[in-house]
DNA sequence: TTCCAGGAATCAA
DNA sequence: TTGATTCATGGA
């Protein structure tokens, strides 16, 4: 069969994909070369950034783009995202040590099953069993190379399976909450192409619905799939980021940082708490040793 | 060896 | 309501 390659040139500003692919959000995503390598919507494609362009490459012929677009965010204007952050130290801090860090926008499914796997993993651990499970349950898909590649798997397909299969993918605790989700999904309790039409509150209250989703993981989908940019997930690292830059001195009571992380970093809170998670996680040494929790 | 990881469910007080 | 425990697994 002939080579049915298709590539196109897409302008990029403000964007540094290695940045964005590899900051904890999407965990498909393989430095391969000067490029990078996953699956979006069911497509393989390989991006490879070349001045102020990223050039996306497909295996089959693509004449449109905008499942790659959408999915990049190419369309936003960064800059003016950032204007309403705090200005703040540590905001400007945070911006300015992760220049051209970009929010994604994400299938729901598998961005919902992908934090399911989430929970007291390492980013690195996650990324390997979304590998295992793709690669055990997802449809194979046409790469650039002779290795063979799958799509995220359906929940269909993970419902059918077992939870000692979904196990096997090194899934731990948490196969029986895939597992679990994913025969809601099957059965059509919950139409996850519903929650655009609901308000963030009622979207948030209907993914936590789902067995292993609780208010982080709920936070989580909204922002990284429904580009809801008010939604800010405190993880542990969130936390530690809000403690140590925010509230030195005394340590907050819950309610008290909750009520702050809504009111504090404007309509794009989520987009900062995006820069604040990075910039703890891989450039505040004091953050990054093993510190006891206060 | 011990601690911890983009948490949530469960149970005790 | 809040606080402690449990749940797998592997990296540091």
């Amino acid at each position: 069969m002939e080579n049915a390659e298709t590539s196109a040139v897409f302008p990029l500003q403000d964007h540094d994909l290695a940045t964005t692919l590899g900051s904890g959000q999407a965990f498909r995503w393989r430095a391969v070369g000067e490029g990078w390598e996953g699956v979006v919507a069911g497509r393989w494609v390989r991006l490879t950034v070349r001045d102020a362009t990223v050039e996306a490459r497909t295996a089959l012929p693509c004449t449109e783009w905008s499942w790659l677009t959408g999915y990049l965010r190419l369309e936003e204007d960064l800059s003016a995202v950032i204007a309403t952050f705090p200005d703040d130290a540590p905001m400007r801090a945070a911006v300015a040590a992760c220049p051209g860090l970009r929010l994604l926008r994400q299938e729901p499914w598998e961005c919902l099953a992908s934090f399911i796997l989430s929970s007291t993993k390492q980013i690195v651990q996650i990324q390997q069993c979304v590998a295992l499970l793709s690669h055990r349950f997802g449809d194979p898909v046409a790469g650039g190379g002779p290795e063979t590649w799958h799509a995220f798997p359906s929940f269909v397909r993970l419902a059918s399976a077992t939870e000692a299969e979904l196990r096997a993918c090194k899934l731990g605790f948490r196969a029986k909450y895939l597992l679990g989700t994913a025969g809601m999904l099957a059965a059509g309790e919950i139409d996850l192409d519903a929650l655009h039409a609901l308000s963030t509150d009622d979207a948030r209250a209907a993914l936590m619905r789902f067995p292993g989703v609780g208010r982080k993981i709920a936070d989580c989908v909204l922002l990284f799939a429904y580009g809801r940019q008010d939604a800010f997930p405190v993880d542990v690292w969130v936390l530690k980021a809000l403690r140590f830059l925010y509230f030195p001195k005394r340590e907050p009571k819950p309610d008290r940082l909750r009520r702050f992380t809504e009111t504090h970093f404007g309509p794009n809170a989520g987009y900062a708490q995006q820069y604040l998670f990075h910039y703890v996680r891989t450039k505040v040494p004091e953050l990054r040793s093993r510190t006891k929790k206060r």
